[in-house]
DNA sequence: AAATGGCATTTCAAATAATGAAACACAACG
DNA sequence: CGTTGTGTTTCATTATTTGAAATGCCATTT
């Protein structure tokens, strides 16, 4: 492995909070690296279109993240089939029931949310496309977290330390295989509150043509959404969406 | 400048072509360096979670661009302020018209289209979210082209060689001159099957609360999309459309 | 079955390229 | 008018990258 490459890379993780803009001087700061170093490794990010010069004035140079990761990232975007499909059937449900819909796949031991489809409400989930998320964390997650492998499962949960987010998040291992348990026989996943208060999140499976399940598609609205009426409404339609995918995917639905 | 940090950036446009996956010994093959060396590098890539391996066999790996740009991509996207304010009007300006709507701005010495809106037309233009484009091929980055102040422009000229893309690419710099000059008269551009043969463009200026031109809304369809009678409705709208963002950027309309 | 060729990966000594203290140039501040 | 803060350059030292060669592994081929 090449040090310098992953010092380069990990220092673009610093304009992911946010400060969207970074001196030379603020990097040094909280890095460990001499000045001359992170000097170089800023220059080599921007002459690959990793990093933008911002001239403020002459003593004022700051860095921002470059257009290539734009290009970058949209290739990735692009090149996942399983979002492709499931974009339409996405903005389709958005539509119906005007709340925001999410996509969520499995990335090593972490979820991911892959697209986002925002709704016309005031409400904002800050959810970031493409950043891992812990598996125990939101509806979404849970659900992929359920539908693993019985021994992958039992090894994450052995291994994982459980934080809490907020205080509804779930900390306790045995609670966790429990509500991992009943998702499995609900067919679905719900969460309260676990990532942002007042917020809650519901989640359905979607297969693929082996009857794995690859994604989950989630729905998130203020806690009050599971109004009497409205609540079966949300829940049949995202239902039907998740299965809409699916069969777009090859997946046979029987059982 | 680092050089191992601008080899292992520039593998990732490997990637970028056809190809989405790619082995050790592939880009062995295409590169000048060393199989440790790439292994190295590529190792390094996938650390950061740049490139994923895939095992197809226990002899067959490859890599394919990673999920962590899709991450910083979409901040890259998220961050792009013009691209938040001009895209809800794209989104209108589609429906309306029902053809593609690009936006495009300036990156240094090249434009770059940083947003696209699909219609639901089976015309497919290629079209790269973040990738630089040449200034003179197509409406877009004419138009922008056009609105630089008198000293650049020129100095761009004399540097830049046109090579044709299509027969129809302008080749001579006397007749870009011109060109450039309608554009500025007319305030629109107009480009004939200069990227995609038979795809037409046109192009309006949006402007900043300074009165800078900041980008370019660009209408992509079919040649035939100019029959009489539409003709003027398209111009309409799309002229409407890139009026309303300048005004949402402050934008003082005037003379 | 043995042999070959292709693959990713590891080793290790040689060589290169990254490193950081110090110095520089420049602007802003007290 | 010194002081302190930028970003940048220099250069000798050092540490890290480098690649030929070797390894292990598998799939064909002989």
């Amino acid at each position: 492995m090449n040090q310098s490459i992953i010092n380069a890379l990990n220092l673009l993780d610093l304009f992911t909070g946010d400060q969207h803009e970074l001196s030379l001087s603020d990097i040094h700061k909280v890095t460990d690296m001499s000045k001359p170093t992170v000097y170089r490794l800023l220059a080599s990010l921007e002459f690959c279109g990793f990093l933008i010069k911002v001239k403020h004035s002459d003593q004022d140079i700051r860095y921002r993240l470059g257009l290539k990761l734009l290009e970058l990232g949209n290739i990735v975007s692009e090149r996942l089939e399983l979002r492709r499909v499931a974009l339409p059937h996405m903005e389709k449900l958005r539509d119906e029931i005007n709340e925001i819909v999410h996509l969520v796949i499995i990335n090593g031991d972490q979820a991911t949310y892959i697209e986002k489809v925002e709704s016309s409400q005031p409400i904002r989930l800050y959810t970031r496309i493409g950043r891992g998320s812990p598996l125990y964390i939101g509806s979404g997650p849970r659900l992929l977290f359920a539908y693993m492998s019985r021994e992958t499962r039992e090894n994450l949960i052995q291994k994982m330390k459980l934080y809490p987010l907020t205080n509804n998040t779930i900390t306790d291992k045995t609670e966790l295989r429990t509500e991992l348990e009943n998702i499995r026989r609900q067919g679905y996943a719900i969460s309260y509150g676990e990532q942002n208060m007042g917020t809650t999140g519901i989640s359905f499976p979607v297969k693929d043509f082996t009857g794995e399940v690859v994604a989950a598609l989630t729905i998130n609205g203020p806690s009050s959404f599971f109004e009497p009426g409205r609540e079966s409404f949300i829940r049949e339609k995202s239902k039907g969406a998740a299965d809409h995918i699916s069969q777009d995917l090859g997946y046979k639905n029987q059982e």
